[in-house]
DNA sequence: ATAAATAAGATATTTAATGTCCTATATACA
DNA sequence: TGTATATAGGACATTAAATATCTTATTTAT
C-alpha cells in the first residue's frame, strides 16, 4: 500500500467534518484552508467520498460538504480504501495470478498476514475518537 | 511504504541464496532464470545488497553471488528495508517536520502503531524459515 | 436573472519506478 | 601474458502514477 496525498487529504477532510458532526455543513474552502488541502484537490476528493457515500455534497451559494454517517461508523479503514482502494502490501496478495508461485510461496503468506493486521489496525479506528479529543484536532484546526 | 518491484526480486534472490546455503555462489544468470528476475536489473539489486553486506559479489568467469551471513541471522525486514528504505505508511511518521500537526494528531498515532507493527511482523521471519520448507520455494525453483 | 459555489473532465507537471545499454574492471584459464 | 567471461557502475530511456491546475458546465440562493 501507498498512502497517497490524496488519502491523506481525505483523512483531513473527514476529521475535519466529524469533528463538526454528522449533517454540518462546511464549505469547500473553509475545509481547504483550515485543513491544508489545496482546494481544486479537494474538489476531487470530495468527490470520491460522495460517490462512497460518505459525504453529502451541496452546489450553489452556501453550498459545501456534510457527513453522512455518524462519525463513529467510519473507520480509517474505510476512508483510506475509498480513495487508495483495497489495501495490500504486495501485488500478489491482491492479484495471485501475477506470480505463478503464490500458492506455495511463504513469503506470499508473510505478507498476506501483515495485510490482515493492518487492516485490523486501521478497521479499529473511527473518526469519532479521532477528532474528539483536543489531542486528535491537528493544530491548524484549533482556532475554531 | 510500497514494496517495489525491485525490493520483491530482492526478497527472491536472497531467499534463492538462503536455499543453496551460507556461502554457497550462484551465477547471476541462475538466479535471475530461476527466480524470474530480469537479470540487468538483478545486477542493480545485487548491488544494493553487496552494498548493504547481505551477499558478496565475485566478478570474472565462475563470477557470481553468494549468501554472507546464515540465512537464520536475515530477516524478511532487513531485505526489504535495505531496498526500499525504512519502512513508514505515512510520511509523517518519518519526517514529522512535513506537517505542523504531527506532535498532536491522533491519526499520526495510529500511523506510527501501524508501522511498528508492521516492521515487527516482518521482522519476526528469517529467510531460513522462508527458504527451508518445500513450500517456502517458490515453483519456479523446485527443479533443483 | 444573477452571482456564488461546486461538478466534471481535460490537461499539465512532477516524481518515481522500471528496465536497458554502454564502457570499465576483475578474474579464470589457455 | 593474453583472451574470453562475468559482473560493476553509471547513464539513459521508457513507463506509470501522483499531484496539481484549468476550463467549462451545472446547481441553487437570493
Ligand atoms: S514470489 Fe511469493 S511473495 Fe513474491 S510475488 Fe511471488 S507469491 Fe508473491
Ligand atoms: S494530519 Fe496527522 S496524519 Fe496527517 S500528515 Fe499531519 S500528522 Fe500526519
Amino acid at each position: 500500500m501507498r498512502l497517497t496525498r490524496a488519502g491523506e487529504y481525505a483523512i483531513r477532510c473527514m476529521v475535519y467534518l466529524a469533528h463538526k458532526g454528522k449533517g454540518i455543513q462546511v464549505s469547500k474552502q473553509e475545509i481547504a484552508e483550515r485543513a491544508d488541502i489545496p482546494a481544486h484537490f479537494l474538489a476531487k476528493i470530495a468527490q470520491d467520498l460522495a460517490r462512497a457515500g460518505l459525504i453529502a455534497i451541496k452546489q450553489g451559494p452556501k453550498g459545501g460538504y456534510s457527513m453522512l454517517k455518524n462519525p463513529e461508523e467510519i473507520s480509517l479503514l474505510e476512508v483510506v480504501e475509498v480513495m487508495i482502494g483495497e489495501i495490500f502490501l504486495n501485488d500478489c496478495v491482491g492479484r495471485p495470478r501475477t506470480c505463478k508461485a503464490s500458492k506455495q510461496c511463504s513469503v506470499h503468506k508473510v505478507w498476506e498476514e501483515a495485510r490482515a493486521q493492518l487492516r485490523r489496525t486501521l478497521g479499529k479506528v473511527n473518526l469519532a475518537e479521532l477528532s474528539e479529543s483536543d489531542s486528535c484536532i491537528p493544530v491548524f484546526l484549533v482556532h475554531n
